[in-house]
DNA sequence: TGTACATCAGTGAACGCGCGTTCACTGATGTAC
DNA sequence: TGTACATCAGTGAACGCGCGTTCACTGATGTAC
């Protein structure tokens, strides 16, 4: 990738004059659609809308897509890509302390969901298969595994007689913050309304649900 | 509600010869709707196709819903109805035994997602707001409602003091169930793998949860 | 450094299509007497 | 029981619109020599 005049998209809004190649269209196309999901939702707009908003004729977008599909799943991608870095940065291999390594993980998640809907969107409920784009489906075992990594780690603290596998903590630790981040913690209107924070209700399930499996705060200052 | 012919939708397909009184029309865009949202999703279909699947022009619908949002709001509505009737029947109050009718209604929620994959799709992911109708959210409260109860047996087997708030716990169980069923209990194209069965995933989670609440299995027998 | 050429990325006009919606209408049903 | 009338539920034609997609094209950029 490479282009001469350095990029110029617009940061924050469609259209603005410029010359007979837009330079970044590709990029410009991928912001089109978060605007525009997150505004109406993944249903909600169509190709000719991106290509309006980027402020390109309707053909141009043929140059980077396919079609429709091609471009929401791309920004799929890109949204587990980022996923996965929000994180691998928040979890940080567990240190200094495990316990708070793992709350933050689970703030990470909720954060993602509220701060990207867009992304969110197109990740989780945008009916995109993971089998159309192998790339696509990389990104998205890229996230799991930080996930995985994580209850690897709390496993290991358990006795090695009557340790749960690793992979069904960290399906549980998955499914209970897509759960509430699916029905309480998004940033636009799909929200339902709760008594609490969503990242206290997350904190306090993930207690109980450690201590169920006999880990308890204290138990878990080493590496 | 009244006609003379009896009950004559169409049973399980498009169209057929009929007067020129369908006889049941709201009905049948109901399961029209129902049917082409389980083919194609919740944005897969349009008013039109609705008409068209029931047999009747496209000004027909206009008779009964205001537009498409009215129709999908109206199977929303119809399927938090069906899904409250499920889960009260699961749980039944909690007899004979407590945890096993909790073990029942975590299985007709997965299985509700599982075999109804179009009005799920219609009540969670549709993107409905609960504020359109009185009686839609009123349909999800019920829904709500029951699992409220559930959650308020179980805390009442714990001592007085250092009970959670069962509405805590009920969220903790919705969030964990939804997200289990979003995941990977879907019916249609949306799940995702798993390497065991979704109820086993989830049956797991919930023993471990309660071991987390200091709930044990033979602690439950009486009521 | 300049020039010719190939390639790339976007244009703009055009097309067929199906959608949502309105409208005056009409066939069928229900009801008052 | 019959008749006139009101109401209801669906018709079918029409409309404007925006979409997806194709096409020959052209302006801009990159490169070989």
């Amino acid at each position: 990738m490479r282009w001469t005049k350095g990029d110029r998209d617009n940061p924050a809004g469609p259209a603005g004059p410029r010359g007979y190649h837009h330079g970044n269209l590709k990029e410009a196309l991928v912001r089109a659609a978060l605007e525009l999901i997150a505004e109406k939702g993944p249903a909600g707009f169509t190709f000719a809308d991106a290509a309006r908003w980027a402020g390109v004729s309707p053909a141009a977008p043929y140059r980077h897509f396919r079609d429709r599909d091609e471009l929401i799943a791309d920004v799929a991608r890109r949204g587990f890509e980022l996923f996965s870095a929000a994180l691998t940065k928040a979890w940080n291999e567990g240190r200094p302390e495990l316990m708070a390594a793992f709350d933050r993980l689970g703030r990470a998640y909720l954060d993602f969901a509220r701060q990207q809907p867009a992304y969110y969107s197109a990740m989780f409920e945008a009916g995109v298969s993971l089998d159309t784009d192998p790339q696509l489906r990389a990104a998205s075992e890229a996230a799991f595994a930080v996930l995985r990594g994580a209850a690897e780690k709390l496993v290991a603290l358990m006795p090695a007689q009557g340790r749960p596998p690793a992979l069904m903590v960290a399906l549980h630790v998955w499914s209970m913050t897509h759960g509430i981040a699916s029905l309480f913690g998004r940033g636009d209107a799909a929200r339902r309304a709760l008594p609490m924070p969503p990242e206290e209700l997350l904190e306090a399930a993930m207690l109980i649900y450690l201590r169920g499996l006999g880990l308890t705060p204290g138990s878990t200052s080493g590496r």
